[in-house]
DNA sequence: GTCATATGGTGTATCTTGTACACGAAGTAA
DNA sequence: TTACTTCGTGTACAAGATACACCATATGAC
């Protein structure tokens, strides 16, 4: 969360009132949307908050970055300390410095968005110290600090970039089915799309590849899975080639 | 400049000293990429720096954000002490924040990217204490910090931006040619264009609209003026249109 | 084992858009 | 008047986007 009391972990902070400057300095946080893909929907991943401000309310996972460390760095560990979330793909996002964002004083927070493979990350409900839960877009609880405003700019990101950078792959499994793959089209952009033009399309791009498998546990025909071939996207890519949905 | 030290105007510095915290806080800086067309190339805006570190060397613009002060507030404010330029397409690009990219200590920067119309600006070669110039992308000068990698990824995202949103027109006087739009796509997406096509494109838009004035001072047949309907766009934008070059 | 149910998987015809390509018109300058 | 330079235009073809419906295959209940 932006600007939260800092954890324990293993790093001992300094004694307090050792750091003078000549002029005020921000403070300078990371906070990170981390959406995942439910049945039905897009997800952020939200924990609740055990210290003030804005004690008991929902927040983004983030925090301080340490004084010598990379601010993707900073993102990473504290998603991993806050949520247990690690390997996703993560990209900076935003940075939010508004001088009255947090109440404490200026807390200027580079913001990240994570995409996960929401099925790798049952924490449905609560999980540690503080809760952990993951919320559907359109049912937000009440937010700290603007981090309403930091989730809408990440669902905008995704929006926009998923058409043209092969990101979606990143919230399903490894081997997924063409109608998985068809429904987060569908759900990200928020329209329907034909089964078999989407097929025809997704197929003649060359980087989604069956595999032998099917689906498993369906109650009824069981569907082929695929992958994404990154290695070839990266590939193509050299050679100027462009994803589009 | 990223970090430099403060320069005077009209806001008095507080004595040293005297700004205590209990945790080590980075300072925070925004910086500027100013694009703007020539000719025949893409050129970015740069400074030569007054002090140390990097003395003498080629900067981008820019400098602390003050303890009031919007991100965007500070951007624009160093962009106007700096360099005088004023009402430019500005936005947020990527916030750099490496440990050590600064030798002075932990320095992160809000890096912006700003188009500009170069005819405004004809600040060729010094102007003011420090000089201040206009250098083609591809014979950059030796750059203080990592703003090199800044200009990249400026130049990164002006390519992937400019054929999805109409911010191409930001580098082009109000009234332009259909050959003078057409170099702006061809230089900034590095590849030539088909002039018949490129005109039944732009046209079939409806974006661009034919005014009665005609280019001046040429020593052949002169070309018509154009000028970009933004109010028109704005209206389609919200009916889910979508610019696409 | 048959039937009901649910999703999987496939092809074609039409329309739209992108691409390739060349020359007369209009203005300036000598 | 001529030479030079850029302006401004249309058509034929290829590629890609869209609209659209039905049989196949698995499960589960009876």
């Amino acid at each position: 969360m932006a600007a939260a009391g800092r954890k324990g972990e293993t790093w001992t902070p300094p004694p307090p009132g050792r750091h003078v400057y000549d002029y005020p300095r921000p403070a300078v946080t990371v906070d990170c949307v981390v959406l995942g893909l439910d049945a039905d929907d897009l997800k952020v991943l939200l924990i609740q908050r055990g210290l003030e401000p804005y004690q008991h309310t929902w927040a983004l996972p983030g925090g301080f970055v340490l004084p010598d460390e990379d601010l993707d760095t900073a993102a990473r560990r504290e998603l991993r300390e806050e949520t247990n979330i690690e390997d996703v793909y993560l990209e900076q996002l935003y940075t939010f410095g508004a001088p009255r964002r947090d109440p404490r004083g200026r807390v200027i927070t580079v913001a990240y968005y994570a995409l996960a493979k929401l099925s790798d990350y049952r924490v449905t409900a609560a999980t540690d110290a503080e809760s952990v839960g993951w919320y559907p877009l359109d049912k937000l609880p009440a937010l700290a600090f603007d981090h309403a405003d930091i989730i809408l700019r990440a669902v905008e990101r995704l929006r926009g970039k998923v058409r043209y950078v092969p990101i979606g792959f990143e919230l399903l499994p490894p081997r997924f089915s063409l109608t998985q793959l068809q429904r987060l089209y569908e759900i990200v952009l928020e329209r329907q799309l034909d089964k078999r033009n989407f097929r025809k399309k997704i197929l003649s791009l060359g980087l989604v590849v069956e595999t032998e498998e099917l689906e498993q546990g369906v109650r009824h025909r069981a569907a082929r899975l695929f992958r994404f071939d990154k290695k070839k996207y990266e590939r193509l890519l050299k050679q100027g080639f462009e994803f589009a949905i």
